[in-house]
DNA sequence: CACATTAGTTCATGACTCGGACTATATGAT
DNA sequence: ATCATATAGTCCGAGTCATGAACTAATGTG
């Protein structure tokens, strides 16, 4: 039911191939070329000319010759681990953090710098953003690995590589893109913290559901503000206008209080950092998670309360949207010992028959997003390797 | 960033190819084979073998030529109105209904047999659907039609062509595809009246947004329960478990009664019709409009607190799904001149400062299902032309 | 050591699309 | 009328790419 858009081509054809066989090696490595060609559905013959084609273009690697049963052994085929990377970025309201990932997802550098972001001068934590692209670009060459491409995670809606709107950072149409591109010399891309958020926590969270990868789930990232990002197929559901996901702004009590957002009731309003912080009387996060190991009630019953709202927001995602699984990442991970009963036991009152998804806790945290974002940039390369390619080619007669 | 898992060969190249061209035909005709080659990027030389395929398989027609600015008139080409038909199909709360449509879209047979079905005997509302479909069969052949496949309108979930739930007919289990088929020598398929009805107002309902055809919207259906039905991109969003879209039990008051799905505060338990009903103390909803329209005050405040509770609904389901437009359908367009401002205020009272999607009112009511139903048939034979090239061949040989 | 078994390569064949040359049919200027 | 120009559509040779069968390679088994 897809609408074509394009015509399919013999150029199209080997493209789509070449993907098909990356992919593979990428899912269920090591593996040989005629367990590529059983799985694909490709003959022996075309496999070995693919894959002959990506090894010369440095993603995929021969290793030792593996023995099987019986018969001639199998030369074993992986990703390259040197063959390309990516740089994520992250601008947040208290640090920003690089991370470089190579092919097969493996960090190879991290750094975060902490600082409070807010109301400083745009121009200035932009060059300080570029600085650490810079420090990690300089990391990734000196291990030998060739950045395919940065991706910057923005706590804010983004559209075509400008910064719209960030309400917690307080920026307005910033050409960040761009900014950091030339800074970089590198092709950049801008996203949604919480969408790259839900990715990392997909490709590197190490989650499983019977045995297989999360594919359709929902991420909620708990951070100043609540961000959602929705993962529906295994890519990013954004909506008509990339506005999908703000959990944030749920309804979960029609008559509540205004909200920063202009709406009513919202999750956010009703269950964000600074409403559990005041319920609590206490001033910061870590003093938070303090009264709770200590058992202090009035922190137990804050954190509570926002489980319990958060269920109300999570029982309408639940019967909109239909996931399987439910991640809780940034500060609901951290309070998820408090929280998290609480929150499953809102989402059973409020959906009833419907078997409910899992309710799993991030395995990475705050890095869930610049994971996510160096993530993307390789994954990009390994979802169409027949571009990269031609890049590369470009580039050896240029 | 598709996950591709069918080899590309020279079949699925030309299939793709005949797909992309007929698709351009069905949006666009008249067009000439030169327009084609045009958009779609193919040569001129591919559309004309392409096209006299599809020709020859009776999904194309050539008209007369219409001259052009200047030069040898280009040979119009459009949808054969007689070359297939799809057959729609409802099984309904209170009626059954069958509807023919040409490729082209046209209604070419319409029946709606209006009787309560709830309590009667599975058995013998299975044996009237039959009955009805096979009439609705003989008429399409009467016209030359011949018809594609069936597609049953159910107003519950199903899987793989099985009933598995229809909350308000009561049914469980009803292996229905299996039993429509072996009525009519067709191939049938089920889906969700939801569903079906939003994509029966995509295609047959006439809206149109900045000049072009709805893509992402939400279409809310008030029978007799209250449905949802989710279109992205021009294609039905089903979640993990085809469970999405369930826009009847969202929640809307966190604190609020249960509602016969076992949830707590319901849309469908605050705004169903039985709510609305006793609220506006009048029997039918015939009574209820006849009410609104003689000004009673018990019957508008019934009306607009509806309005509200859906608006609160449909902020959470524009905060989380960002689509560009809301279609109101079912019960809820003939009570739109009384509902929709409520809703509207509803809407942005709780949404703030996201630019809301237009609110826009059925232009089916409940004929959208069905009309839907018939439409996903014929749809299916222009999203992929090859499958029905293959199946028409070996007819002919076989 | 023959034989079965599996991995991977080679090469002729065939199914496509491409692109340019060609034919067909119109308009407008001379 | 006639010729230049423009556009539509067909024809056919060339190029690309997957296929499939025959081949070589490398192992274990009796």
């Amino acid at each position: 039911m897809t609408v074509r858009t394009e015509p399919a081509q013999h150029a199209g054809m080997r493209a789509s191939n070449l993907a098909l066989v990356l992919g593979e090696v990428a899912r269920t490595s090591p593996v040989s070329r005629a367990q590529v060609a059983a799985r694909t559905g490709l003959t022996k013959s075309s496999v070995s000319g693919l894959v002959s084609d990506l090894i010369s273009a440095g993603l995929i690697q021969e290793s030792a010759p593996a023995a099987t049963e019986r018969g001639r052994p199998a030369t074993a085929l992986s990703l390259a681990p040197g063959g390309i990377a990516g740089l994520g970025l992250e601008v947040n309201v208290d640090y920003l953090a690089a991370t470089v990932t190579d092919l097969t997802g493996k960090p190879r550098y991290h750094h975060v710098v902490r600082r409070d972001n807010r109301g400083r001068d745009v121009d200035e934590v932009v060059a300080d953003l570029i600085e650490v692209a810079r420090t990690a670009a300089r990391s990734a060459a000196s291990q030998g690995l060739p950045l395919s491409g940065a991706c910057v995670a923005v706590p804010g809606l983004t559209v075509d590589g400008a910064v719209v709107r960030t309400p917690n950072l307080g920026w307005d149409r910033v050409d960040l893109a761009d900014a950091v591109g030339e800074g970089t010399g590198l092709e950049v891309d801008l996203e949604n913290e919480a969408n790259l958020a839900a990715l990392g926590e997909m490709w590197f969270g190490g989650h499983e559901l019977d045995g297989a990868p999360l594919r359709d789930f929902v991420h909620v990232s708990g951070e100043i503000g609540i961000g959602g990002g929705i993962v529906i197929g295994g890519e990013v559901f954004r909506g008509a206008h990339a506005g999908a996901g703000e959990l944030g702004h749920v309804v979960v009590a029609p008559d509540g209080p205004r909200c920063g957002c202009g709406g009513h009731g919202c999750l956010e309003r009703m269950a964000g950092q600074q409403e559990i912080l005041a319920r609590a009387q206490v001033a910061t996060m870590a003093d938070l998670t303090r009264a709770c190991e200590a058992g202090d009630q009035a922190a137990l019953d804050a954190v509570a309360g926002a489980g319990r709202h958060l269920g109300v927001a999570l029982a309408s995602v639940i019967t909109l949207l239909d996931p399987t699984a439910i991640v809780l990442g940034g500060a609901f991970a951290t309070l998820a010992p408090w929280l998290s009963a609480a929150t499953a036991a809102s989402i059973s009152h409020h959906t009833g028959a419907v078997e409910p998804p899992r309710l799993l806790v991030s395995g990475l945290g705050s890095d869930a997003a610049v994971r996510g974002a160096a993530g993307t940039v390789v994954r990009r390369v390994i979802a169409d390797p027949a571009a990269h390619l031609a890049r590369q080619a470009a580039r050896a007669t240029g």
